[in-house]
DNA sequence: CCTACTTTGTGCGTCGGTTCACAAAGGGAT
DNA sequence: ATCCCTTTGTGAACCGACGCACAAAGTAGG
């Protein structure tokens, strides 16, 4: 019992996921204007891939254009935010309410994608009880408490590096098992537990380094001042 | 027809150029613990990766290790510092003062890595004549002389999507090269103009889509244990 | 000096991702 | 209905990155 057109089991590429919030992106750009359908060559400018590259992404969920006309763009939002898992509501939990973690925790793009800052934890006596983005700061001792009451899927860590590996060791022993990490510091966390990381100043380094080539040039005589 | 190859290849793989911030945190680490040296094993596992990744990326550097023994940990420190153009101090300015522009300008980790916040810039009379991180925020008026003034080579955008585009044009015009971009737009650059982004919401959405499979995605194939 | 041991640097098979190019599929006009 | 035009979906070549596995190169000890 195989059906030919269904290939959308387990087989979508690390590299096409990490786009289709890009396209999304686009499409809701396009769905506020009003266009109603969209060529490959269009979203994919507006994405700024290329677009047979696009195609092939889109053609892992399956075959959702019309040849001759594009895609629907209200259709394809729909497609792309199912298989994202955006159609549910995720409850997310802030750790380390500093500079970043209040910068994220009002920062809108997370409530406009299907995501909710259900809470916000920190260690610090001073900040906890504060009222940040309509959310009560709650002490790191209740962070297993406040989890399994708020239903957090997802925590995001925004502490300090020296805390964040204890952080995410309670966190996962506690049944996390997406965690989105701030600090800097490469995480160990159990078989089955996926953590993505942002360094800042990482993609800074790389900046300076491309930077550096383009001012020396071939010729790197100018280093002496 | 081949470009005739150069004997000194100094074209250094992006993945490797990704890879290198990250051996050079973990170095520091060791550093400020008194190691003086380490082996490919130690480090990658330190920085998360597989110890013959690290040592083909090292291998790009030079060689900088010494067979039965390892590699030195202040003078890789020095080389890769080098490779990335750490040695030299970077005038960054950041366009953006909201709730992330005050936590990048807040920041420890750019100082520590040879950047320098050297400007905050916003269109807001509110928060314009601010004091923030020590420093005055200018009025976006003046974003073109203060670049000059400063001697600005790299810019980070924390605007509002809606005035990316607009603030990327003018900063390219005035000469900038490098940007890294929080805005949730695709950036349009000329030629030998560099951007990196970062997207925080995309971050989650590629979690959602890994946490929505681990729960039990379309079909509940959920593997024992 | 010679032997035993450690660790680097890299050749090579493999794999995932990107891009090209085109056949297949649909719409619209006549 | 038939022809022409547009655009998708994909086979296949290409390209870079990954990781195994091993020879080369070094240390240490007798």
């Amino acid at each position: 019992m195989k059906r030919p057109s269904q290939h959308r089991d387990r087989g979508i590429p690390d590299a096409t996921v990490a786009r289709l919030p890009l396209y999304l992106r686009a499409l809701h750009g396009m769905a506020e204007r009003a266009i109603a359908t969209v060529s490959s060559e269009d979203l994919a400018l507006a994405a700024g891939v290329n677009s047979a590259k696009l195609r092939k992404d889109l053609s892992h969920l399956g075959s959702y254009g019309t040849r001759g006309v594009g895609y629907d763009v209200e259709y394809l939002v729909y497609q792309i935010s199912r298989e994202l898992g955006l159609t549910q509501d995720w409850a997310v939990a802030i750790v380390g309410v500093g500079n970043l973690g209040r910068a994220l925790a009002n920062y809108g793009g997370f409530v406009s994608r299907g995501f909710r800052v259900a809470a916000l934890v920190d260690a610090d006596p001073e900040v906890v009880g504060d009222d940040i983005a309509g959310l009560n700061v709650e002490h790191i001792d209740e962070l297993e408490a406040v989890i399994k009451r708020r239903g957090v899927s997802i925590v995001v860590l925004a502490t300090p590096a020296a805390a964040a590996q204890e952080v995410c060791d309670r966190v996962v022993a506690a049944g996390v098992t997406s965690i989105l990490n701030f600090a800097p510091v490469v995480l160990s966390v159990p078989e089955g537990v996926d953590v993505r990381k942002v360094d800042l100043s990482i993609e800074l380094q790389i900046l300076a380094f491309h930077e550096q080539r383009k001012a020396g040039g071939p010729l790197m005589a100018v280093d002496s001042q």
